[in-house]
DNA sequence: AAAGCGCACAACCGCACGATA
DNA sequence: TTATCGTGCGGTTGTGCGCTT
């Protein structure tokens, strides 16, 4: 038996919000507040729509300090690198961002960024709807990308193989790699004076290099964590904790090339399987038949994370291709994010989508220095074919 | 001028989670 | 312990606008 609706569909009101709705869901908030019950407020002011929708409107649109409009290049660094470590966390890079919503950055993401970045188009809607294949593959194929994978040699198995590999998690290997410049990564310095190529994607996907016994470190996974009361808070203290302890475990790595995760600090307390993004989304078959997963899972700790981990920092560490520890080394873990006055971060902190409010920004200085910093921009942004 | 198409944005939907009875 | 409810999140869809043919 499924769930009771939040409301009944037949007597509420859908589509575009008028002026009327809008003003007087305003005026009641700014005067009432939410009360604490979206589903009951439409009914206290008279308005036919869903609670839900509510608060949707609210939060997304109404509310003041909302940003709407053109993003800078700053905000643009920031989702590009956040989508990268965490994928589609839309509500966590929000938090980054001081008035921006998370349907927005998601907005613009799938519609700007991500075509900028990774310079591909995606199909049309109308080709999406009169297409018989399966959308599954058809996004993996558009994640895959131009030279990436060559279709013509592709196997039945590889095929399978790479529909095991999330469409996110080949986007987020395409951008870090090309982020980083990391086109000759796989080849060796020899490949650095050939051409920019991808590697080919069956021959990766079908590769069964054993992954290390232990964990990768996500940079941004064991650093940010969300307070017990507010989830879009970053706990600063925490991300000491965790900076720290991530030093201390790099610091006691095993000369066998292994190292544990760090313990010491809070687990996320929303984020089950934060780690691992990519897999909390998928069915337990598709983590298992993506042939990425440590064998047993995260075993150590005791303020460990999930059980499944990051499909992309498994093929990137199995590559060789992250980390400044004894897995390769050729990327730099992603920088963490700072903001200058956790005190005042916590005060002003907007409950839906800011860290800070618009008076108290975030230093993003802590990106300066790091190698991703300045040339991010012109890895990501400069060059690409429009 | 009209149809087709691509794009951007707002809004909806279903699911997962935590709180609570 | 279990069922129910409200909330938050991410993915998807609907819609309107502008450009192209």
């Amino acid at each position: 038996m499924g769930r009771a609706p939040c409301c009944d569909k037949a007597s509420v009101k859908k589509g575009p919000w008028s002026p009327e709705e809008d003003a007087k869901l305003k005026a009641y908030i700014e005067e009432h507040g939410t009360g604490g019950n979206w589903i009951a407020l439409p009914q206290k002011i008279g308005l036919k729509r869903c609670g839900k929708s509510c608060r949707l409107r609210w939060l997304n649109y109404l509310r003041p300090n909302i940003k709407h409009g053109d993003f800078t290049e700053e905000e643009e660094h920031i989702i590009c690198s956040l989508y990268i470590s965490i994928g589609s966390r839309w509500s966590i890079i929000a938090a980054q961002l001081p008035g921006r919503t998370d349907n927005d950055i998601k907005n613009y993401w799938n519609t700007k960024l991500k075509k900028k970045l990774l310079g591909k188009r995606a199909p049309s809607r109308r080709a999406r709807a009169t297409t018989h294949q399966d959308p599954y593959q058809l996004s993996t194929a558009a994640a895959a990308g131009g030279n990436m994978c060559s279709t013509s040699s592709v196997s039945n198995n590889n095929a399978m193989a790479t529909q095991a590999l999330s469409a996110s998690a080949l986007e987020r290997i395409q951008l870090h790699m090309r982020l980083q410049g990391l086109y000759g990564a796989f080849g060796g310095d020899s490949a650095a004076a050939t051409p920019q190529q991808w590697p080919k994607l069956e021959t990766l996907l079908t590769s069964k290099l054993q992954l290390p016994a232990t964990e990768p470190v996500d940079a941004v996974a064991t650093t940010v964590t969300v307070q017990q009361h507010n989830q879009h808070l970053v706990d600063h203290h925490s991300l000491a904790a965790g900076r720290e302890a991530v030093e201390a475990e790099q610091l006691g790595s095993t000369g066998d090339g292994a190292y544990t995760m760090p313990c010491s600090f809070e687990r996320p307390n929303k984020l089950v399987g934060f780690c691992s993004p990519s897999s909390a989304g998928a069915t337990e078959a598709e983590v298992a038949a993506s042939g990425l997963m440590v064998n047993g899972g995260y075993g150590g700790g005791s303020g460990g994370f999930g059980t499944h981990h990051d499909e992309i920092y498994d093929f990137l560490y199995k590559y060789g291709s992250v980390g400044a520890g004894a897995h390769g080394g050729h990327i730099p873990s992603l920088p963490e994010l700072q903001c200058p006055d956790s005190a005042a971060a916590i005060v002003g902190a907007d409950e839906k989508f800011s860290t800070w409010t618009a008076d108290a920004s975030c230093d993003y200085g802590q990106l300066q220095g790091n190698p991703i910093d300045g040339s991010l921009h012109d890895y990501a942004l400069g060059g690409y074919d429009q």
